[in-house]
DNA sequence: AAATCCCGCAACCGCCTTACG
DNA sequence: TCGTAAGGCGGTTGCGGGATT
């Protein structure tokens, strides 16, 4: 007897998901919470699988997700993880607050592999290259360029040192690192510590060892320059309002204007995260675009 | 201008792990 | 302790859009 599919797939939708559908489960995920994802379709009212719903929340629809291309420090500290961990894409995310396992693990094979390639790293073993043969006019074969695979994890402890030469200035592994940080999603706590992440790079933090953050501490920061950051994948926009500035508060206000159908939505959105979180509400900040709860 | 190729990313699939009765 | 259900994870696929011919 084999295992039981995750839910019945017979008149189930598949592909892209519609803003209706979106809609319909932040909706829902707001006011009851993330309970069985199983029955959460039905309840929601999507005709979509359990996971599919998981999967497009996690990814794409939970409010603290970072989007937008890595910046120079989060690509190393992916490298670096990676060198530890290995293809363990979620435990690597983890470590970089707002990404999530499924956008680090595409950004790897998409960008990085070819990056580590120029540089003459291997993204496998993280161990350099051999040099290419003199001829240029032959294609290698991809047999040549791959190292064997006797590599050990503990051998890799040996190449994180070559590898560290391959940062560039801008992102070494000490206070340009976490200058570069500021880039990336800050979590901060209301006692107005604010959570190194330069920290992980230097190795004294594993996976267990993230502080926990306490729904009331959570500021959720919208970073300035990467106006990529918050653009939805929706490609139907349902509103028109004036949409471009610079600032983060409009830069949010951009995000939901596209994305949340209107700001009744939003509040709405924001209040119900709070409910989520901790069964309390919460503020939008406009002065910093932070979401507060309380 | 049209056709083709290539790339990036969202989403799916199937296996593994964990929780629970 | 075992069996089952649900969640989590990593690999892979396929579509859309930009680049190239």
């Amino acid at each position: 007897m084999g295992r039981q599919p995750c839910c019945d797939k017979v008149g189930l939708k598949k592909g892209p998901w519609t803003c209706d559908e979106d809609k319909k489960l932040i909706n829902f995920i707001l006011n009851n919470g993330q309970c069985c994802w199983r029955s959460l379709p039905k309840l929601a009212g999507l005709l979509r699988c359990g996971k599919s719903c998981r999967l497009r929340w996690t990814n794409y629809l939970r409010p603290d997700v970072k989007r937008g291309l890595l910046s120079e420090y989060e690509e190393q500290m992916v490298i670096d993880l990676h060198a530890k961990l290995g293809n363990r894409w979620s435990k690597i995310a983890s470590h970089l607050p707002g990404r999530t396992d499924n956008e680090i693990k595409n950004h790897w094979n998409t960008h990085i592999k070819k990056k580590l390639k120029k540089l003459g790293i291997d993204p496998l073993t993280h161990k350099p290259l051999p040099p290419p043969p003199p001829p240029p006019t032959t294609d290698q074969p991809p047999s040549d360029q791959e190292p064997a695979l006797e590599t050990t994890m503990a051998d890799q402890n040996i190449v994180e040192e070559p590898l560290a030469k391959n940062i560039p200035a801008e992102a070494g592994p000490t206070t340009s690192l976490f200058e570069s940080a500021k880039d990336c999603t800050e979590v901060k706590t209301t006692a107005g510590s604010t959570f190194d992440p330069a920290g992980l790079v230097n190795g004294d933090f594993c996976v267990d060892e993230i502080p926990i953050i306490e729904p009331h501490e959570i500021l959720i920061s919208c970073g300035g320059a990467d106006d990529s950051l918050l653009t939805p994948s929706c490609s139907t926009t349902t509103t028109t309002s004036s949409c471009s500035s610079d600032s983060p508060a409009a830069l949010f206000d951009d995000y939901c204007c596209e994305m949340m159908i209107d700001n009744i939505w939003f509040d709405e959105y924001f209040n119900g995260l709070g409910l989520l979180i901790n069964g309390d509400g919460g503020q939008f900040n406009t002065d910093n675009a932070s979401f507060e709860l309380f």
